[in-house]
DNA sequence: TCGTAAGCGAGACGGTACGTCTGGTCTTTAC
DNA sequence: GTAAAGACCAGACGTACCGTCTCGCTTACGA
């Protein structure tokens, strides 16, 4: 075994780094235009890019907004000490992502093009969804149904309130989503004695 | 004063009841193609309409559904012996509704373009939201606040749901939902010590 | 009889006369930028249209050069005493049309892309070639055959000088191409005793 | 005599013989595709070589073409007795050439490019006219104006056949051709009237 | 019974975005 | 220096949809 097996690189031009810059100019646009009228054409124009590069690269415009909030978002943050502050630092991780610029209109316009959208569903489902479901399972130790419906509580109330309002959801009321959620998910392990009452 | 305060009838040819009709094909149309698919064009054609006549109605496609929506939904049905029914009722219904064909991709679609349109999420809260709000807020007795909180994480978290999955939430899921928000929101009324007791 | 059987107008909008304009702008377009900068895009702009408008009329770039050229260069004149002077008259009208500005360039064009395009190669040879062909066989009352081989002389030869020079065929070559057909297709009939001794 | 009359030999790494592979995948692409469809990209794979290759051998598609239909048609072959049998010897050559699988394409192909591109029809007339030009010119003994008149009419006789039909140009109609054009330019110098005019 | 006001069907039209394709250039690595 | 591989740019193409507009026709009411 000489040379490694995997790989060494491809050959070829490799690929430049303006991921970085498209996923930046995405947001920005978003975020001055709404969703729907951030075009492909201004994304690539404000990343100094030219269009081919970004459907080479993504094969369409909601792949590359989920790319982009994958991005953003980054991994989810579990540290803390017990699962009462765990679910709560996670709550207010999502909260404070989808309140940053940009961040908000993506995710909803996604979501909403995902809902005519079969393949696209999949990809959300799959790329945004999956990791954080993953990781939230073994941080809390509740199987996945469970995760499922705490994601679906935290994000769909998040995103509700930013699609009706306009504007994502004041301190205060994330706080009141945080002493919703965390007892009834079992505020702490050990001393709650309706851990995980749900009927499920 | 003889005529009657309210206009005797405008003059003109009267509409035709085709907004029934209407309101059937939409349904129907995204209910099998999906929202964005369910082209304005398609309606109505399924319909047996004009376009012209769709447009004279409703001002854009989002206006339609949300009238449609507003049509399929009805009324809130507030029965129930104390709060912990009521709220559990009224959960169950929304999420009944959520799940009839087309209903739900309706809704999770207008509400989806809104977040692009402020013109629609103005109508979107004006007359889908706020009817409910009203009612809602009078049975609870909740400042407005809570209301619309409540509204969030009720039809956030069904819509989240099914525009992740693409199907509505199953019965068991409705079940911890209701579990989960009644609890917070005060069990029922005179009994419960903390009653809202959120901080707002 | 009251109303006349055939069908009084169609229902819906009248076509508003934009095919004369979009014509215009298209040999205008083809003649300052050539055959292939002149844009569906600009051609729309020049014309003041949608390019939809035009995609509506036409199915593609290249039918719509048909449909120009066909306005352009209107009914063969087959005027003319003898078959010689018939024959003579239409050479030089062909090569009067094909020298105005933009005709030229125009057939070229379409002619280059109905090489690769069976689709347009047919659209090309029933609209554009098929009625000269007809008018021109009873005018001269040659087979089919011995016709088309005349229209690939004439014409072929106008269009390579054109191609090859990017100016039409100046009158002195036009005068020899007229010398060296007419003798070939029966000088006069009548009078030459080698009328259409083709073999065809 | 040991090192070659001139030049020695180029520095750096000679050429592979990449070019007749390439010609030869440009006609097959051409052939299968149409000219239009014959992408850089697909001859390049169908040559087993890179693009980079091709475009640092030849400026453009078009000059490919031209390099390829150069080396497809080789020297004109100006034997024959006569001025008769040499035109007629060389308007079969050249039609027997545009009949070969690819090439009539190909021909037409950059002939209608170069109607929009001054550039390509510079190169055109000047590599693949000019040749033949002079060496008809030393044969025939006609002045240049004449010879390309001749030259236009066989190659744009030919040429529209081919673009109208998608065919080459049949056998009987090349001998018509030829009967043309022979006594037009001067069967046999000064002695023959009808030279091999009734051949068919 | 006629005029006015509106509803309605059919479809053209403007505008705008999407995603695809191509020609041609540039960058990297390997020989 | 030549070649392979492929990223990159610029920009055209054709499609889809929305919402508006233009017609001709029909239905109602009121004078």
């Amino acid at each position: 075994m000489t040379r490694a097996t995997a790989s060494a690189r491809p050959p070829g031009r490799p690929r430049s780094g303006v991921n970085a810059v498209v996923f930046a100019a995405t947001l920005s646009a978003v975020h001055e235009l709404g969703y729907a009228r951030a075009t492909v054409d201004r994304i690539a124009a404000a990343a100094g890019v030219a269009k081919t590069t970004i459907y080479r690269r993504w094969p369409s415009k909601g792949e590359l907004v989920v790319d982009c909030l994958l991005d953003a978002f980054g991994p989810v943050p579990l540290e803390g000490a017990g699962r009462a502050e765990l679910m709560s630092s996670a709550v207010r991780w999502i909260a404070a992502k989808i309140s940053e610029p940009g961040v908000g209109d993506a995710f909803a316009g996604v979501f909403s093009d995902a809902v005519s959208d079969p393949a696209l569903r999949k990809v959300l489902s799959a790329r945004l969804q999956e990791p954080y479901r993953v990781a939230l399972r073994e941080a809390l130790g509740e199987p996945d149904g469970r995760v499922l419906f705490f994601i679906d509580v935290v994000v769909g109330t998040l995103l509700h309130r930013m699609g009706m309002t306009g504007e994502p959801m004041v301190e205060a009321d994330v706080a009141e989503l945080v002493e919703m959620v965390v007892p009834h998910f079992g505020g702490d392990a050990g001393t709650a004695e309706g851990v995980s009452r749900g009927s499920r």
